[in-house]
DNA sequence: CTGCTGTA
DNA sequence: TACAGCAGG
């Protein structure tokens, strides 16, 4: 989970239209897409897309089949991997990880009584990323000639960084973060069909891709990315997760206006110093300074490699041979008429 | 989440 | 053609 911000930049998101992507690369936080897949591909009572041997494909199903239709849109995405996590961020990783071992009790007990509501709701908690999972996706990727960048720490501090200094039109993401990282456009919600499940319930809600820009988002709230990491942490971020206490986006924005920066709160007495177990400074530079690198990785289309996406999904994976191939072609149409694109404006690089 | 099929 | 409902692996 990323910091919520969605009330603070209620006043500067604009939906788009992917149309307005036409031509443009676009930086996505793997990982972040890859989970999204696994929670969300699955059968009415929770379980996965599974192959022969019982191993989980939800995640090449999404990755497959949401790639061709962004390419379709003549949208290039370059899927961040995640590299080691910050050691701040354990305390995060270790509370995910009890949730989910938590859910994991819990499915089995649904599993024994037959609840099937229960079922699908712990079935969904108790989902883990494994690095074979991402491994898998590079490789499928990498056949596919789509790029991908392998990130020293955080894949969404990458991601940002690559469309900071320019190397992406956007990035995309669920989450907030890539603001605090300094992205200079982030884009949530891209998705091609505009249906989304309600968590927990049967209800089909219209999701629509929305844009976020950093500057006029600063400027709107009249703040700096400092101050706004600030807001952050007061809120709770991946690296201090509960935040401080009674503290949410409205009251965090408030007293940063009033104060500037954290530790003049503290000295006014509007929180407790007590609140504050976690070093600030370290956490701020986790935001403004983090562990990125200008990516060595070549960016552009490749050709897709059919075999090999064939061995990886119809062979080991038991994908329809039929659906894939016809994938595939529509892939390869996909990739002519985003070279054309490129080259009716001019260019090599994809803007 | 996305593709595909059946229905009007 | 458009869209609901189910299947995909």
């Amino acid at each position: 989970m990323g910091v919520d911000l969605s009330d603070l930049v209620e006043d500067v998101k604009a939906e788009i239209n992917l149309a307005e992507l036409r031509g443009k690369k676009v930086s996505i936080d793997a990982y972040n897409a890859i989970y999204q897949f696994l929670t969300a591909i699955r059968q009415p009572d929770g379980t996965p897309l599974i192959d022969s041997q019982g191993k989980i494909t939800s995640h090449l199903s999404g990755i497959f089949y949401r790639t061709i239709n962004l390419m379709e849109n003549g949208i290039i995405p370059i899927y961040v991997f995640d590299g080691k996590p910050p050691e701040l961020k354990s305390a995060e990783l270790q509370r995910r990880k009890k949730i989910k071992e938590e859910a994991e009790k819990k499915l089995e007990k649904a599993k024994e009584e037959g609840k099937t509501t229960e079922l699908k709701k712990y079935s969904q908690m108790a989902t883990r990323l494994t690095n074979e999972m991402a491994d898998e996706g590079k490789k499928l990727l990498k056949s596919m000639g789509i790029p991908i960048v392998e990130a020293p720490s955080e894949g969404e501090a990458e991601s940002a960084y690559i469309n900071a200094i320019g190397l992406s039109f956007a990035t995309a993401s669920q989450d907030y973060d890539s603001l605090l990282f300094g992205a200079k456009n982030l884009i949530r919600n891209l998705t091609i069909t505009g249906k989304r499940k309600l968590p927990n319930k049967d209800i089909y809600v219209e999701i629509k891709p929305e844009r976020i820009e950093l500057e006029p988002l600063l400027k709107k709230l009249g703040i700096t990315r400092e101050q706004l990491i600030d807001i952050a942490i007061l809120i709770g971020t991946d690296y201090d997760p509960s935040g401080i206490k009674g503290i949410g986006p409205k009251t965090a924005y408030r007293l940063i206006k009033k104060y500037g920066r954290i530790e003049k709160i503290i000295e006014a007495n509007e929180i407790p110093k007590n609140s504050i177990d976690f070093d600030i400074n370290q956490i701020r530079q986790l935001f403004l300074n983090p562990n990125v690198k200008k990516p060595e990785e070549n960016l552009d289309l490749q050709n897709p490699e059919e075999q090999e996406i064939i061995e990886i999904l119809v062979n080991q994976h038991n994908f329809n041979e039929e659906r894939v191939k016809s994938a595939l072609e529509r892939l390869n149409k996909a990739i002519k008429e985003t070279k054309g694109l490129s080259r009716q404006t001019g260019l090599d690089q994809w803007f």
